[in-house]
DNA sequence: GATTTATTTCGGTCGCTGCCGAAGCATTGA
DNA sequence: TCAATGCTTCGGCAGCGACCGAAATAAATC
């Protein structure tokens, strides 16, 4: 009956909880050692390796040979937002215990999404600029409007994949701290990408949570009128 | 590190070959009881019965007495969401043994994907309207135009959820069999309806699948230039 | 009240898999 | 060539959880 078996077999995968964090831990966008995704997983190498192994065979990973070092990252967006999807079901459900840290704050105010910006930072983006009409955001689709394109090539954003097309749809991706929309898609890819261009925001060493730069802190107020 | 345990809690829950077959059954849309759902997992009423219960904990379904039936649905469109972008991933990965059968073309023809319909008479339904401008799919994020506004409401689709709002955004979502869009989300969801309500299309006993009846071939050929 | 049907709870078995210690390759550097 | 580092493979242990038989609860029917 259909392709439950197929959908299980990629459930289980990501069931595990050492293989649910080194997920998690790609999430962040970059590329990670075996090592590095140890210590994220809280197992040791050999075990991960194993997890890292199967999470390859399924293809939801690919590997990156460097000398002798062997990088991880996450498959694609597909699998990105298969996450996101899967989170956003397990904080629709009953309330679990959360304790909260210093890195917890860091990650609400601002981090990476996969290829995106989220937290407080990119929920603040989306409400910038779906006041100023550059963004229609809705709960199932969104979109860049005209004054919006005008607005991201002025900022450098990279355009290039809206060429040829008559509208530029943007994927909205509910935020799991904030319970408010951001904007992902390649629209959000392009700019997070432009925002690391101008160093407005840096990646926080071993962690999907992002500083804002002081650069970064003056632009955003200029360019979205938004203070951190 | 972030909230991982939690992805991992409900991939766990689905990743289990019994409970994803509950699952897979319920993205028919359908209330169905712990014995049809025993019958659609394949393992026995007390297995079942545990099943349940364990996904009713954590919210993934929902639960309706009524006599001694209790009848199980899905807790939400973010569930359905959620098992699409997983199947997304494992139909992505390593291609795998798919014996074919009838109830597999049946599928492949139509069936409902928890609220909207798919399949190719879904991917044909999303090409049409396509073509016609009454909507705009991109791979992120589609629209309903005002052309298409006016021709469902024409059609009798419940337009009440697009009230209050200057844009009316549909999510497109991925084909499995077809690899190609059709139109999901609230949109997705009213048309769906209304053909029940036309009686074009009729759900198959215990199944997914969808029949078009005759009114729905004359009305599909006359307002949609679609033929099955 | 007795019987049938729908569903859950209990108890025990069994298989799978995650885990680490130890050892084995591979790459880099002295 | 030898050592150091990064990573994987092998082997064995241990624990969780899916499964079903048997029995208990609940609701409808006779």
């Amino acid at each position: 009956m259909s392709n439950a078996p197929q959908i299980a077999e990629v459930a289980a995968l990501v069931g595990d909880p050492a293989r649910a964090n080194i997920l998690c831990a790609l999430l962040g966008g970059r590329a990670l050692t075996a090592t590095e995704l140890a210590v994220a997983a809280g197992v040791s190498p050999q075990t991960t390796s194993g997890h890292l192994g199967k999470l390859f065979a399924a293809r939801l990973v690919v590997l990156m040979k460097q000398g002798r070092h062997r990088y991880y990252r996450l498959a694609g967006p597909q699998v990105g937002q298969m996450l996101e999807s899967i989170m956003n079901v397990a904080l629709a459900g009953p309330p679990r215990f959360q304790p909260k840290s210093r890195l917890d704050d860091e990650l609400r105010l601002a981090r990476t999404c996969y290829d995106h910006i989220a937290g407080m930072l990119g929920v603040g983006l989306a409400e910038r600029m779906s006041a100023r009409s550059l963004v229609i955001l809705g709960e199932e689709a969104g979109e860049v409007t005209q004054a919006g394109m005008d607005f991201l090539s002025k900022l450098g954003v990279d355009l290039s994949f809206m060429r040829a097309r008559r509208r530029v749809f943007c994927r909205p991706c509910l935020d799991w701290t904030e319970r408010r929309l951001h904007i992902g898609g390649a629209v959000g890819a392009a700019l997070a990408q432009r925002f690391f261009e101008l160093a407005w925001i840096e990646r926080v060493r071993d962690s999907r949570a992002l500083t804002v730069t002081p650069a970064g802190r003056s632009g955003l107020a200029e360019f979205f009128d938004l203070s951190i």
